[in-house]
DNA sequence: GTTCCCCATGTGATTTTATAACATTCGTCT
DNA sequence: AGACGAATGTTATAAAATCACATGGGGAAC
């Protein structure tokens, strides 16, 4: 039994607001599925099953959390697989990487190209996403005028989200 | 003999235009040494050599490359050396970190409050800073709608900087 | 259908980055 | 002088990431 367990229980996930968490992973996978098929590229067991956790856990987590639940599911245990299936997933857009915490956590928008931006609760260790369609303002200009040819953007606030702001004025 | 040796000599430095490097090194040493003064900070020999060695280098660097120049002056030898001494600057805004690559950078504009953003060149390693006043467009607007509060950004762009994007098309 | 090759996975070892914990020194205030 | 707090030095360890090489599986070429 390596399906989906709801692990809802536990910490606090979501974005900001909550959501019908259990379909958005399965729609996740499916949509992956979909664009892989689509685009030639394998989908393995191991790529599949990284980015299962981390839909379900719905939060940025280190290579090696990833790495221990995929041991407890009976794949290597050793940091290249995680790293390698992180990095299939990184590339093909399935999920992001957080500089600042060095940690991943998956794509809240899936098959949409786009440049995500994210908000990182340092109270609660919550993560939002707020895809941006276009590199971001300062940037982009600076990057105009002085010629800078843009491939890859990092753009994370480190801060304090809506509910911890709530549990501050309590 | 340990202040400021030219090193002008090796790489290629400069954000993406020359300017005058050794002055502008001495400059920023003064406005670090008059502001720690004004505000009560204390700029120790550690604190402020390794912010010299970074505004000699003018690029990102590791904090081992920088432990490494530390120790060749004669301060200590261990980790814990550059890490505190770097914290130390980063935290009065006389060095940012480059998150993506675990890198410092000495400010390119001490004194004032800013959210800096950086371009970085996968081909030559040059890192550019380009300040903004305010939290980037697409960042800021987001956070103001889901009400999350930033306290820092992390702004990066990786690509090619002019300079490389002239060779490619040599 | 077999052979070959590429890609993915598994594993062991190592490198790179960062922090914990504790002793020592130095300046300052009294 | 004595007491305190901040900065430094040192030992040790933790956390994150990569290297190098062996194995296996799935298609394409023949």
């Amino acid at each position: 039994m390596t399906t989906h367990a709801p692990s809802e229980a536990a910490g606090k996930p979501q974005g900001f607001a909550p959501h019908d968490h259990k379909s958005c992973v399965s729609t996740a996978l499916q949509t992956a599925e979909a664009y892989c098929a689509a685009n030639g590229l394998r989908l393995t067991p191991v790529r599949r099953k990284v980015l299962e956790i981390l839909l379900q856990e719905h939060k940025a987590m280190g290579a090696y959390a990833v790495l221990e639940r995929l041991s407890e599911e009976g794949y290597g245990s050793q940091p290249p697989v995680a790293y390698r299936a992180l990095d299939f997933l990184v590339t093909n857009g399935f999920v992001h990487k957080i500089a600042r915490l060095n940690a991943f956590i998956a794509c809240a928008h899936p098959g949409s190209e786009h440049a995500p931006a994210f908000m990182i609760c340092r109270s609660c260790d919550t993560v939002a996403e707020a895809s941006t369609a276009l590199p971001s303002g300062a940037l982009s200009s600076a990057a105009q005028e002085t010629g800078f040819r843009i491939e890859q953007t990092v753009i994370e606030a480190e801060g304090t989200c809506p509910a911890c702001i709530e549990k501050e004025n309590a």
